[in-house]
DNA sequence: CCTCTACTTAGATGATTATCGAAATATCGA
DNA sequence: TCGATATTTCGATAATCATCTAAGTAGAGG
């Protein structure tokens, strides 16, 4: 895995409610932004920044389908990283 | 593990020099602070400054012996936030 | 075409933090 | 005790970033 998106990995961690929203994703086969929004406190401003973290850090990708977005793991990448850090 | 350790390690990890120096301190049982400085351009202030953040999120633990600081891994601690980690 | 809903983007603000130089503290060896 | 080395603390600065409001875009259903 390249340096920069294991860095990229690592920031997007960092932050706990990125954190919290990337571990709702992981539950879920996908997930919906409008169904984030219903059961967290946050403002659409808000989960579109940190979702766009996620997917910059290529944890994260996105399907459009009419107006909503449905966010989904990659769960190679997570794995990637898991055993990346797991060399330390 | 407690989620406040859980995020420090997390911001830890996230700052890639602090990561560079973790590594470090992990590929040897011991690491002194004078060591680090020999081998990277870095200050001693913010050696001292990212050294802290590591003990505080409980990752790394020091020994001081006489002038020195020995740096050392806690691969408990560490195993723990890895398996946490894999809970995703 | 209009409106509602879902999401994104832009711009601003405040908080956090990485960094450094300088001063402080502590230990060692002469 | 003096000077050198190791590390920490302080204070300042600049950069990063989380957050919000408001405005923009776009699809769905009248």
């Amino acid at each position: 895995m390249e340096s920069q998106q294991f860095h990229r990995i690592s920031k997007a961690l960092a932050e706990p409610r990125r954190y919290e929203l990337l571990s709702r994703i992981a539950k879920c086969r996908e997930l919906a932004c409008s169904d984030v929004r219903s059961e967290l406190p946050i403002t659409a401003a808000t989960l579109s920044h940190h979702l766009k973290e996620l997917v910059n850090a290529g944890l994260v990708e996105m399907r459009k389908e009419g107006q909503f977005a449905h966010m989904k793991l990659r769960r190679k990448v997570w794995r990637k990283y898991l055993s990346q850090l797991g060399k330390l």
